[in-house]
DNA sequence: TAATTATCTAACCGTTTGGTTAGTTAGGGG
DNA sequence: CCCCTAACTAACCAAACGGTTAGATAATTA
């Protein structure tokens, strides 16, 4: 089932160190805190922090519940930890985006997908930040790291915004932390809420539903960035 | 703190019955059973289906905990109960909108504000939705009452665009199922993640930030909507 | 290779928790 | 007025759970 982490060599009575890529043969660690922190961020996405049980976690990081407490001091404290990597995980990914040299609508589309097909990969990030924000953000709050860990999008955005608008390829009047918040919203919406989403609409979760919706949300946002035509009223908020 | 409901009359040793505003003495079946669907409610939107104590419901419910599996069954069932309650409300709200003889752009708008307040005044919805979704939506599945209940705003939404396209206000080509997710993503969203996005962020809560948001929100949609102006490249997917 | 340190574990513990039991009290119908 | 049903409760229980302890085993160093 989920025999992507080996515990020990166990391959016949090896007892010596590394036959190969890497694995340690008995004890290890690093190899076995990043098992406990692999383990423990799939369990608390599928259950929740209280849903969690640390013998689950020790069960599937193939150790001794101890050495959890050991290496992290107690269920809360792991949890932040899990929280932290994985923020940092995706704003590790949104920074390799390159788009500084990409015409404006290109990279605002790039950056769309992006966002979209992170979260589509990454459904444990979400559940995370849904049991964090179900507890009022205490963890995220009290970490440092996580806190400090602004999205680089944001300033992404602002510049392709700024590009896009002297080419007159965009609307103007447009606040990035917002257009920031609306595209995680729609990209992450349809992940977070896929099981009711389905239930209710009869969605099946298949990958040609799930390209549909990217496509859909693209063009929602490409839309509203489109310029102003001259004449042409707006059917924004009348100004009087 | 949370003196809503009151569990007997307790004003001093009144014994009969009703003093006035429908209060019963002291034996109401229906009025307990209210308590304690109020009660879990909440419960089960702060420390979510796990994270919740029956006994922290039968507290704030001011009944015995023997109660609530008398009425009840088990916590499963009473989660359930809570869930399609909130789900029967909020489409109950939704049937309230009378949009058919507004101005499309104007119905479009009230449609979305609607949406957004919505969730704006009932955030424990959403999280009992996170949490029912966490656990992929069993909750849900099983209820048929939950499951019928599917939300009348996408057949308005349907009926509003056809007008508008006719009158030449909105764009073709729209999908009002897709719009739907898409409108109920941006408001949801911000209210879901309002702990992590004031931490990380630090946007405040205050209703100006939340007004704002809900003006960002309207445009960003009706942004969308509007028609294609002729001889306007469409920023969106080229069809070669 | 002996001493030391770090990794790791089996077994245990006190508390919390969902759920039950056995019964008490109010109220309505005959 | 009495009895029967339904509302309601105090006390209890076994299992589950987070966390601890005491120690065993492997790696490292002197």
């Amino acid at each position: 089932m989920e025999n992507t982490d080996r515990p020990t060599a166990g391959a016949g009575a090896a007892k010596k160190n590394g036959s190969g890529t890497g694995q340690k043969a008995t004890r290890d660690a690093a190899a076995t805190r990043a098992r406990i922190l692999n383990a423990a961020s799939k369990e608390f996405a599928k259950k929740g922090l209280k849903g969690t049980r640390i013998d689950a976690i020790a069960k599937r990081a193939r150790c001794n519940k101890a050495l959890i407490y050991h290496y992290f001091g107690n269920k809360e404290a792991l949890f932040s930890t899990v929280l932290e990597r994985n923020y940092e995980a995706i704003r590790s990914a949104e920074r390799q985006l390159d788009l500084a040299h990409r015409e404006p609508v290109a990279a605002m589309r790039e950056l769309i997908g992006f966002s979209f097909d992170y979260v589509s990969a990454h459904p444990e990030f979400i559940s995370l930040i849904n049991d964090e924000n179900m507890h009022g953000g205490v963890h995220v709050a009290h970490s440092v790291k996580a806190r400090d860990l602004n999205s680089p999008l944001v300033a992404m955005i602002e510049t392709i915004l700024e590009r896009g608008q002297g080419e007159g390829k965009f609307r103007s009047g447009v606040d990035p932390v917002q257009l920031y918040i609306s595209i995680a919203s729609i990209c992450y919406f349809f992940i977070a809420n896929r099981s009711t989403l389905s239930a209710i609409f009869g969605l099946p979760k298949t990958s040609e539903v799930l390209a549909q919706r990217r496509e859909h949300v693209i063009e929602v946002i490409l839309g509203y960035l489109r310029p102003e035509a001259d004449g042409q009223d707006l059917p924004s908020m009348p100004k009087a």
